[in-house]
DNA sequence: CACCTGACATAAT
DNA sequence: AATTATGCCAGGT
């Protein structure tokens, strides 16, 4: 389930660009994508279930465009999903109704 | 085996 | 209706 392979530099990329996401603040796949170079969020997605650090990659801060939670741990459904909301409430991160209240963050900015 | 483009479903414009 | 945008899939390279 979790297998530990080293991380790759699209990963790493990933990750770089994910520690770019200050506490509170959220992403979304397609605009990551775009900062590491890939045409597909779903790439990202992948990226983040083939070895994802749980607590170390902040994974949980990727939400989809649409301000939905979208997967967690490789489950687009579950209570994984609860966990991670839960885990951005206490971030600072407001939901409602199932979407995000606010903004994604701009990489602009980093 | 790791990585990415593509296909397909859904929602918004 | 058609087009555009997003996506934790599936498959091909």
């Amino acid at each position: 389930m979790n297998p530990d392979r080293p991380p790759t530099a699209f990963e790493e990329k990933v990750y770089e660009a994910l520690s770019s996401v200050p506490r509170g603040r959220v992403t979304s796949y397609a605009l990551l994508a775009r900062q590491v170079g890939c045409g597909s969020a779903q790439a990202i997605g992948q990226a983040m279930k083939r070895n994802p650090r749980a607590p170390e990659v902040p994974c949980h801060r990727v939400l989809r465009a649409d301000g939905t939670l979208g997967g967690y741990s490789g489950q687009v459904e579950g209570e994984q999903l609860e966990k991670k909301r839960a885990l951005l409430e206490s971030e600072g991160v407001r939901f409602e109704d199932g979407r995000l209240v606010g903004k994604f963050w701009d990489f602009s900015t980093s």
